[in-house]
DNA sequence: GTCTATAAGAAGATAGAC
DNA sequence: GTCTATCTTCTTATAGAC
């Protein structure tokens, strides 16, 4: 069962179970029925709901796109200098050992090969991506970074950083690797 | 059937199969009877040479991290500065749409929970980032690059670009924003 | 909306013949 | 060493009753 959601419908409960599970175990690990024991549902009524697994996937694909596009912009559209909104972005509480919900899904096979399914994860890191380089390209005009970088360039290093971070952190089964790529880019970002 | 190895013995060929479907597919993804049809074997044939799916998994993980390890030697351990074979080991060549045969296997749930099959790609991703922190190492000794830099913060920053690289550009379907992560990245490093 | 029944095929082996 | 038979459980549904 969904524990922390007893209070949601079903449609709703099949959807952050399949959340979870696509985190955990991507779209080939995620089985309907794990879904269906994870929300406390029967195998009907998820049917009746959604058309399959595919479409199951979808909703929860976008959903969780969406809240990383929110979350993304809630530092980087925040105060402070571009640096600043750039460190936030990277040290932002993340809980490192399970990866990221959506970069996670490129690795999987089935996700690749279906642009419905793709299109929500290709959307959401290329706006992160863009959104990172608008805000390289302020420190640039204010002066506080570097005249050298290209904006698209450095966004890309950060999010690739933060991504590849996930990999390293995952293989020890520690963080570490993670904070200490972190910190090596926030060096050579410094102002 | 393995195209491109009718020449080698069933174990042999069940390995290779075994590797190029870890690589694609993951070790979740990875049915024994694909292995037994990629490798031109049959049921007891493989139950004959392995013990299980997770046996034949631990030989091709095994063998794609030497590989790596040796592949990343090769550029790390050549000639030149220490920040020419740090962008030799950025540039080199790379499938960047399959992405990376072991840091793939880190997003799979049951390679990252079996400590067995995890030992080789935490052993390989550990010695390729300690062998690039040796670089780093040089670069400062020699005054090459600039002094405030920690080797091991910047050689994490250089393997979780590239494998955040492969997680963006897997996202779009195009090695772009792999080749644009670490133009930024050389652009930050260079003297 | 939710439940149970049914089903063809895959997953991951084991057993024993050849 | 390789082959076929057999087994249990899982996968991904569809059909129809309640």
């Amino acid at each position: 069962m969904y524990s922390a959601a007893m209070s949601m419908n079903t449609s709703e409960r099949l959807i952050e179970a399949t959340r979870e599970l696509l985190w955990e175990r991507g779209y080939v690990g995620t089985s309907p029925k794990a879904v269906q024991q994870a929300a406390g549902a029967g195998q009907g009524s998820m049917y009746h709901h959604f058309a399959g697994k595919q479409d199951l996937a979808l909703a929860a694909i976008r959903r969780s796109a969406e809240e990383l596009g929110a979350a993304a912009e809630a530092v980087l559209g925040g105060t402070g200098s571009a640096y600043a909104r750039i460190e936030a972005y990277l040290l932002r509480e993340r809980d490192v050992l399970r990866g990221c919900p959506v970069g996670r899904l490129t690795m999987d096979p089935e996700v690749i090969a279906d642009p419905e399914l793709r299109a929500p994860v290709e959307e959401v890191l290329g706006r992160v991506r863009a959104r990172i380089a608008e805000v390289v390209q302020e420190g640039l005009d204010s002066g506080e970074l570097s005249g050298g970088l290209d904006p698209e360039e450095i966004a890309a290093t950060v999010l690739a950083t933060v991504q590849g971070g996930y990999v390293l952190a995952r293989a020890t089964g520690s963080r570490a690797p993670f904070d200490t790529a972190v910190r090596g880019l926030l060096t050579l970002l410094a102002p």
